[in-house]
DNA sequence: AATAAGCAGATTATCAGACAATCTGTCAAT
DNA sequence: ATTGACAGATTGTCTGATAATCTGCTTATT
């Protein structure tokens, strides 16, 4: 009974952090879209909380790059520009690769049976087709990656990252035949990791991040054409 | 006429932000400690505001990972373990040697004029040993090299890591003999950079952060093997 | 004496209300 | 068409109040 876990759910901490939660979660769904003003009364009364609480939840939301506020005139959910979705994926390229690699080298026997676990869950939700399903395994999976990594940095950054990748409003995993090929390159990873390889394992995750990157930029450049009206 | 910059100071955005600056600065100078409470209304008398601003402000700090606050008991300055401390040279090893590379083979002229610049005034101030400037050469080079990436991503993530390390309290510079390695070290980065060689920036640049943290990390095991009183 | 129970003080979390500062859009004046 | 003034909207900030929670100390129990 070495490591049993005690920790009970602690319901709900503070006010603020569900706050925070209920805002990341409407923007990441799209209720809240890019560039979309957030006014401070309105959300009081949808959320059901005084100033207090939305605003310092808008300050965490604010550091992590997911509003950009103007002095006098609040926040707004940011925007993404072409340049700068392709700045993200250079950067989760790197970290996902340095992330990968460590977990391979260092990571526990018990992280790499919980990668994999994720990774079945994964295929079985795409082969099934259920869309929420789909994005709770793929958190899973990550969430799982950046643990086994062993940095809480890297941990901290990669999940800022991710939240940002929603602003782009467009999932690659619903271009048509991309999830597949997804499965497929998630798996390559997962059996990097589980053979010890560090460098494949990096290699495999870079690979995953690029073409992701790949299938997004394209589409943002066929789309972004057309949105000068 | 081409870029004149017509940009008027913008005085004082907003009195949060003063405040988390001043907060930040009284975290980096070591006027708070590492572990020290910070209690609500002492800030508030201290920096002569309300609790709204310094709430928000405090929000914005531990978003940034410089104070971690526990619910109902408020925010202490973040402490860092020399694991934390070893993976957070890790990550800006990775980071900055990214950050080298994308300079010297994406960066403009201009940027490089200015890094050599930064060189020289970093060298000049290790000779004169004036240490707030040496600070300001250090920062003043640190914030080009990230600028030169060219990666928005990048150079909001070194920033945050950079104002974490001085929570070791220690700079590494002040390590005797260290100093001048270091202006050997960042006069190599320059010149590669210079030459327009990615690898050999990358290189130079993880070679930095290496010696800085095996000096960091030496002294970290040092003294730690006696603060358990 | 060691432990458990309970109480009091301190501090945070949150709300409500108020007021000044600033932004935005509109409408009149030149 | 450009400028200037004005009104409405919204944020930035302060103050005061109350509930919730933590911490340490006192007291009761075994």
């Amino acid at each position: 009974m070495g490591d049993m876990d005690l920790q009970i759910a602690r319901q709900s901490a503070t006010l603020r952090t569900q706050v925070e939660d209920k805002l990341r979660q409407a923007i990441s769904s799209g209720r809240f879209k890019p560039g979309q003003r957030l006014v401070e009364r309105e959300l009081c009364e949808s959320i059901g909380v005084g100033r207090t609480s939305i605003r310092e939840a808008l300050r965490q939301l604010e550091a992590e790059g997911l509003i950009t506020s103007y002095p006098h005139r609040g926040p707004v959910v940011s925007t993404i520009t072409y340049e700068e979705a392709a700045q993200l994926y250079s950067v989760r390229a790197l970290l996902e690769s340095y992330a990968g690699k460590e977990f391979a080298e260092n990571g526990t026997a018990q992280d790499i049976h919980t990668l994999n676990e994720a990774v079945a869950e994964f295929a079985a939700a795409a082969a099934n087709g259920g869309g929420s399903r789909l994005i709770k395994a793929k958190t899973a999976f990550y969430d799982c990656l950046m643990q086994g990594s062993g940095n809480v940095f890297v941990k901290q950054m990669l999940t800022s990252l991710h939240n940002r990748v929603t602003l782009l409003r467009m999932t690659s995993m619903t271009q048509p035949g991309r999830l597949n090929h997804s499965v497929e390159e998630i798996r390559e990873i997962a059996a990097a990791i589980t053979d010890r390889n560090g460098p494949k394992a990096a290699a495999a995750c870079k690979y995953h991040i690029d073409m992701a990157a790949k299938v997004a930029l394209d589409y943002l450049r066929k789309t972004s054409e057309n949105d000068g009206d």
